[in-house]
DNA sequence: GGACTCATGTAAATGGTTACATGATTCA
DNA sequence: TGAATCATGTAACCATTTACATGAGTCC
């Protein structure tokens, strides 16, 4: 069957540091959203079910006169993360929205198709902006926390990226250039 | 609502040549498997509901013996494609297991996450190998099917991303090498 | 005859998205 | 007082995966 892989992905989070639902998403919004995300409606049923799975244990605190569930990785809990990081990655089937329209392109009218390529460029240039100041955040740390060696890791895997898909469709935009010109003229 | 990105995929296909619901999924599989997958359980239920809604019309065919089910577009299903093409692509949440077990690395033996890193490497090759044999089939026939254009530009980011992939595992598998030795000596 | 491929489908279970509902606190 | 933010959750709907079922034709 399909494993549920924001089970570990919060279990992982809390292995570092207990957490509330609400600050779980916050934290993976700011730190793995480059290549993993979870859904809002999806975080509360799962953490409650963790919960009665012995993953996790809840407490409720009121910080500030608010009060929120905190929950706690238990033993288990930690068993059960380290039993499916030690499972080889299942790469899931990808599904690019972008290159599916840009493979039936000829279909289209070629400015369509030049300002998602732009949109596309001015995307990656900002991911590229937004993973120098993480970097610069991360490089600092280093020292005192050496797990961020393998944040870095991730975060040169976003750079890259973002880097490559700007080449791309900096050549594509180029090309549909050319063809709407020889249209045009 | 979430759209329907399967159906869209089919008529695409099916407006450059008529098919039955196996050989749509092995053209799909030979053509845009590098960012594009359709699952087997869907392919058949999804034509049936297309032939109701008369996006495609369906007849029995028997060629060598063997009887399958055509499916052509109708003028609906051209327009309904068109439209759809016409959308802005929408990008998906992304969910890269290997990375997010990257970025939990410190709590993996370095032994597993370089044997990932290895086999990573070892797809790369394997998938520009692959691509190489297309882009010349691809530039042999772009002289007579100018469509082949828009197929380049798709395997281009093909190789590009495997490229990028490659020289990322590569730089990884250096530092959880040296990480290795460190710990061992 | 047996294994493999071609070919079409169904069923069950889970994953994931979106929209909605609710209420307290903070700050202008 | 009203808007924004913090915080928790539910419901409906659709997408997706996996496994199973079935049968005919081909090739050795």
């Amino acid at each position: 069957m399909q494993p549920n892989r924001t089970k570990f992905a919060l279990l992982g989070f809390l292995s570092r540091k207990e957490s509330s639902a609400y600050r779980l998403q916050e934290t993976i919004a700011g730190s793995v959203a480059n290549f993993w995300r979870e859904n809002d409606g999806r975080v509360y049923p799962i953490l409650a079910k963790m919960e009665a799975e012995g993953l996790v244990t809840a407490r409720e605190e009121a910080t500030g006169g608010r009060k929120s569930k905190i929950y706690t990785i238990t033993d288990a809990g930690l068993a059960a993360l380290d039993d499916w990081l030690a499972d080889d990655p299942v790469p899931r089937p990808p599904r690019n929205e972008l290159l599916l329209k840009m493979f039936f392109g000829y279909r289209q009218e070629p400015e369509v198709l030049a300002r998602w390529l732009d949109d596309k460029i001015a995307e990656s240039d900002a991911d590229l902006a937004r993973f120098a100041k993480t970097r610069a955040k991360l490089e600092a740390m280093v020292d005192d926390v050496p797990d961020a060696t393998f944040w870095l890791m991730t975060l040169d895997y976003g750079e890259r990226r973002a880097a490559f898909e700007k080449d791309w469709a900096r050549m594509c935009r180029e090309r549909v250039g050319d063809r709407n010109l020889e249209g045009g003229a």
